[in-house]
RNA sequence: GCGGGGAUUGCCGAGAGGUCAAAGGCGCAGGGCUUAGGACCCUGUCUUGUAGAGGUUCGUGGGUUCGAUUCCCACUUCCCGCACCA
């Protein structure tokens, strides 16, 4: 081994050889066991950073471990070009902005020369894909390459308009209009980044309930339809400005009266709406009309609370579960409104109608909230917290009442997109769309809600759909599994998406190829792709010859191979070839990706898996993990700061690098990427390796199986077994950092121990295992080691480590935890009398302690835990009396069972079973430290039991025996 | 607002009813080894303690239990996603 751990020579070397030995190229092993692992491939507008590095490196950590398993591993990767942002990364190299060639110069480590060459889309995405394939190689990530691609060729191409045309076909592929957030000066869409205020602004569902009047509608905005049926009256504000507009939607005409700030922003809805005239709010008052789903006559009345620029400007009063409308209604009880032809009666007789039932409150929730929180009037800020109150708890855990008819018992939270469907279908409302708060453009525009027409969508609102997916779903593995509810609420909530653009880079959408296919639908079968890119690598798969047909029969097995032959000129056998590998291949086996991607990527690959693929390829499992962020900020690409892996791998080293990135969190939480951190887990890596140049170089060779062992051998071949446990369950659920902490820290932690005690005999063997272990997180360093232990194959493709039952030695075990305590007990000793010792005597409990323990323990592990009662010690002196051997110590037993009674909680149970289950002999077991104690206290050391006390009464001058008590030993130090 | 996840000892982070003064790492301190070391090894790192012990701790306040960092309730507080954008 070299004198200096010098990665870079270790690493480059490895990843030469592993690439002339093909060995990551995955071809269909009949009779072996497949396992088929993809990451979302990355998006090239930039160089691959820490955050890649953390959630590709998990993927090649699996991929490896798999491969160890003994399973046929294909790992495979290409990249994503498609969308708008490399455009618009062309554009601003092109226009030279500042920022843009700053970020990519300083963080994206780009030559500056090379940089402002990258001008077009294409460009960039031959420069991306370049760097990021050598960045992947040069971490060592264990990828098949011949099956790479790019979103943009003409072959993938084909493929997705292949997929296109089927869901078009299932009708999966509508057209419809939807809510955008819109600068009306500008005349376009506004992303994040044109906002100037109101950021955080999110568009909002309101339902129009349309009440109608001698010809007129009075559309209310709610976000609680249901309590259309305890509407008593309507509220129109006397100071806001009201029009009424001519609204034309579909084959509907209609005569609307709203204020004017919502006639202005019913003109971007999908309606046509005109100017008739305005109307003075006095007119509007004091009427009389029906509540379309009770038939109860209600009246319009006057409120200073109803704002002109939020909803219609008309509002439905719910007194009984709005308390803005309860204390509004209170506030007209002292006015006279006889200006507006309304009587006091008319005030008077309005009754609150209940509607909803909520444990907690009585028949009027909204009643009894304003009188609780002592609300004045109907300006009184405390009303929004009133009505947020009411509004959540009558949401969550409301029920209608008997007098909503048929929506009768059914919890609010259920029942609400059926009534909006329902009054929908029956003509009573409308969706109306509204900002959560307002926005406003860089420009300085107001914006609006704009209705964008004729678009294309993905429905995946289709309830089938959604089953068919949530069926799936529950058949697949999802790691961390708290994130299957992350899932299902998506699932649920996920609306029809929108799937074609007009800008960006794409494939165009087959049915309306005027359209772009949106760039996150084209990824969510390219796995399939993947198993049949390898000839599109070889030049068998053409764009020519890569037919709607063609894809039918190898993914979908319909058709025929003759006639498939005959469209594309391609062998048929070499068709059922391909075909064959791709029913290898498939389904997916994993999918790790970062948990950025649950709500649209990872979902969407479920939708259109389920949409396409038989029932035999659904995913089958997926692994989410957290982000990096850098030093505790941020990172962004394209404002930085940003650690390319690059730099990573070039200041650290690939295996340095891959160890400490998935130490530094546990999957789901966020790894913040330190210097500090990284700079210790090189020491790490150091160690591991000069570690095992010393065991190399100590000539020390692996023992035969019958090779005797001394009780610390036994000792730490034992222990590994513990460890190759808690490394495989970490590894199978994807904790890298336990994986890590096993694999590494603590086994590390019992090697030294070993060494300490004086092992030698199984160093070799205990570092090879060693090796292997971290072989999946330090691939590089590892294979370096084993090739040095004189391994002529590839660690790569040896067998993981699987636990040897015949080497768990719970005896050593037990008595080296046994001979540990002991030394911390001598230790602490030393500490608080600070005495230098001279001679230290061990005295080894009598054997009736044993005895009385055994009784004890017993007894606890037969009561119930759950019973959780304290341990009577009568009827345990009473058994131990019982026993000859124990009484013989008299008064002794008693004490002895009251003070282990309170104890024995205090002692981790296993060792205890264990020390009475293997009669450990504590004299032999400290016996075997007697020499090592000798050492480690630069003194004479002397073990007796009970019985050599009795014979040589002199060993025990202090009769410190007397505390002896099993697992313990007395002390008595010089 | 809706949904999800957190708060542990100087820091990062394990732990999920008794094994816990609480793994491991980092940092810090002392010692050893060394020509030297930012390498390595040992020890200590809430607090008291001249015999292996005691006291006070796991966001706050209650509760359940023989026993709670771990379970229940309330509160405080932090983070993340919410769409046509990859």
């Amino acid at each position: 081994m070299q004198e200096e751990y010098d990665p870079n020579i270790i690493e480059s070397k490895w990843q030469k050889i592993w690439k002339d030995e093909k060995i990551y190229e995955a071809n269909p092993l009949p009779g072996a066991e497949k396992y088929f692992i993809t990451i979302p491939f990355p998006y090239l507008n930039g160089n691959l950073h820490a955050g890649h590095t953390r959630t590709f490196t998990i993927g090649d950590v699996i991929a490896r471990y798999n491969r160890m398993q003994g399973k046929n591993v294909l790992f495979p990767m290409a990249f994503h070009v498609t969308g708008t942002p490399i455009v618009g990364l062309a554009d601003l190299i092109s226009k030279k902005d500042p920022q843009t060639l700053n970020v990519y110069e300083s963080f994206h480590k780009i030559p500056k020369d090379v940089l402002v060459t990258l001008d077009e889309p294409e460009k960039i995405v031959d420069f991306f894909k370049k760097e990021a394939e050598h960045d992947m190689s040069i971490i060592g990530y264990s990828i098949d390459w011949r099956r790479k691609f790019t979103t943009t060729t003409p072959e993938f191409k084909k493929f997705i308009e292949w997929q296109y045309e089927r869901l078009y076909d299932l009708g999966f592929i509508v057209k419809g209009s939807h809510p955008v957030k819109w600068c009306p000066v500008d005349k376009n869409p506004v992303e994040d980044h044109d906002i100037l205020k109101g950021e955080e602004a999110t568009i909002v569902e309101y339902t129009l309930i349309k009440f109608r009047y001698k010809g007129y509608i009075f559309p209310c905005a709610t976000l609680r339809p249901e309590t259309t049926f305890g509407v008593t009256n309507l509220w129109f504000n006397p100071d806001v400005e009201y029009v009424l507009a001519s609204v034309v939607s579909g084959e509907l005409e209609e005569n609307w009266v709203v204020s004017r700030e919502c006639f202005e922003k019913l003109k971007f809805t999908d309606r046509e709406v005109e100017f008739v005239k305005t109307v003075d709010p006095k007119e509007l008052i004091g009427i009389k009309l029906k509540n379309p789903t009770t038939d109860n006559t209600i009246i319009t009345l006057p409120a200073s609370f109803v704002a002109g620029d939020t909803g219609t400007g008309v509002v439905m009063s719910v007194p009984a579960h709005a308390p803005f409308d309860y204390i509004a209604l209170k506030d007209l009880e002292k006015e006279d409104l006889s200006d507006f032809g309304i009587s006091s009666d008319d005030i008077s007789n309005i009754k609150p109608v209940s509607l909803i039932e909520i444990s907690d409150y009585g028949e009027f929730p909204a009643i009894e909230v304003v009188e609780e929180m002592g609300v004045k009037n109907q300006n009184d800020p405390k009303l929004d917290e009133a009505t947020k109150i009411i509004y959540r708890r009558e949401f969550h855990s409301g029920t209608l009442k008997p007098n909503t008819g048929k929506y009768s018992g059914i919890p609010v939270s259920k029942v609400k997109d059926d009534i909006i469907f329902d009054f929908t279908a029956q003509g009573l409302a409308e969706k109306f769309y509204e900002f959560s708060e307002p926005i406003i453009c860089r420009c300085g525009t107001v914006c609006v809600v704009n209705m964008v027409k004729g678009q294309w969508f993905l429905n995946y609102s289709n309830p089938e759909w959604k089953n068919k997916v949530r069926k799936c779903l529950s058949d697949m593995e999802i790691i961390p599994e708290e994130m299957r509810t992350d899932f299902e609420n998506k699932i649920d909530w996920l609306k029809d998406k929108a799937c074609a653009r007009t800008k960006g880079l794409g494939t165009k959408l087959p049915c309306d190829p005027k359209w772009l296919i949106e760039s996150l639908g084209d990824s969510t079968i390219y796995m399939a792709y993947y198993t049949i890119a390898n000839h599109v690598y070889s030049g068998v798969l053409t764009e020519e010859n890569m037919v709607p047909e063609l894809f039918d029969y190898i993914f979908l097995n319909k058709g025929d191979s003759k006639t498939v032959s005959e469209i594309t000129k391609i062998p048929s056998d070499k068709i059922d070839e391909i075909k064959s590998e791709f029913e290898y291949w498939y389904p997916v086996d994993m999918r790790s990706s970062g948990k950025d991607l649950v709500p649209n990527h990872l979902l969407f690959y479920i939708f259109h898996h389920v949409a396409l693929f038989d029932e035999k390829y659904m995913p089958k499992a997926i692994a989410v993990n957290g982000f990096v962020s850098l030093e505790g900020e941020k990172m962004s690409k394209s404002k930085g700061p940003l650690l390319t892996l690059k730099q990573a791998v070039s200041e650290y080293g690939a295996d340095t690098a891959r160890m400490y990135v998935l130490s530094a969190a546990e999957q789901m939480q966020d790894a913040d990427w330190q210097k500090v951190g990284i700079e210790s887990a090189r020491k790490q890596v150091e160690r591991f390796y000069y570690f095992s140049k010393d065991v190399l170089e100590s000539g020390c060779q692996i023992p035969s199986p019958n090779d005797p062992r001394a009780h610390i051998d036994k000792w730490i071949e034992s222990r590994i077994q513990y460890y190759i446990k808690e490394v495989s369950e970490g590894l199978k659920t994807i904790r890298t950092r336990h994986a890590i902490q096993n694999a590494f820290f603590l086994i590390y932690n019992d090697i030294r121990w070993y060494h300490r005690r004086g092992g030698t005999l199984c160093l070799k063997e205990v570092v090879e295992t060693w090796a292997k272990l971290m072989a999946p997180f330090t691939p590089h360093v590892c294979e370096e080691i084993w090739h040095e232990f004189g391994h002529e194959d590839s660690i790569v493709l040896s067998s993981y480590p699987s636990v040897n039952p015949e080497k768990i030695d719970i005896v050593s075990e037990t008595s080296e935890k046994i001979i540990i305590d002991t030394m911390e007990d001598i230790e602490e000793i030393i500490k608080v009398t600070k005495a230098t010792p001279s001679e230290i005597s061990l005295y080894t409990t009598p054997q009736w302690k044993v005895s009385v323990l055994k009784i004890i323990f017993d007894s606890i592990s037969q009561n119930d835990e759950s019973e959780g009662k304290a341990v009577n010690p009568g009827p345990i002196i009473k058994e131990a009396m019982s026993d000859p051997e124990i009484r013989k110590a008299g008064k002794d037993v008693q004490k002895y069972i009251q003070k282990m009674i309170k104890e024995i909680h205090n002692i981790p149970s296993k060792f205890v079973s264990d020390y009475l289950k293997y009669s450990i002999s504590e004299k032999e077991a400290l016996g075997h430290a007697k020499e090592f104690f000798e050492k480690e206290f630069s003194c004479n050391f002397f073990i007796y039991d009970y019985e050599d006390i009795e014979k040589e009464p002199d060993a025990d001058p202090f009769k410190k025996s007397k505390f002896a008590e099993p697992m313990r030993p007395a002390i008595y130090i010089k």
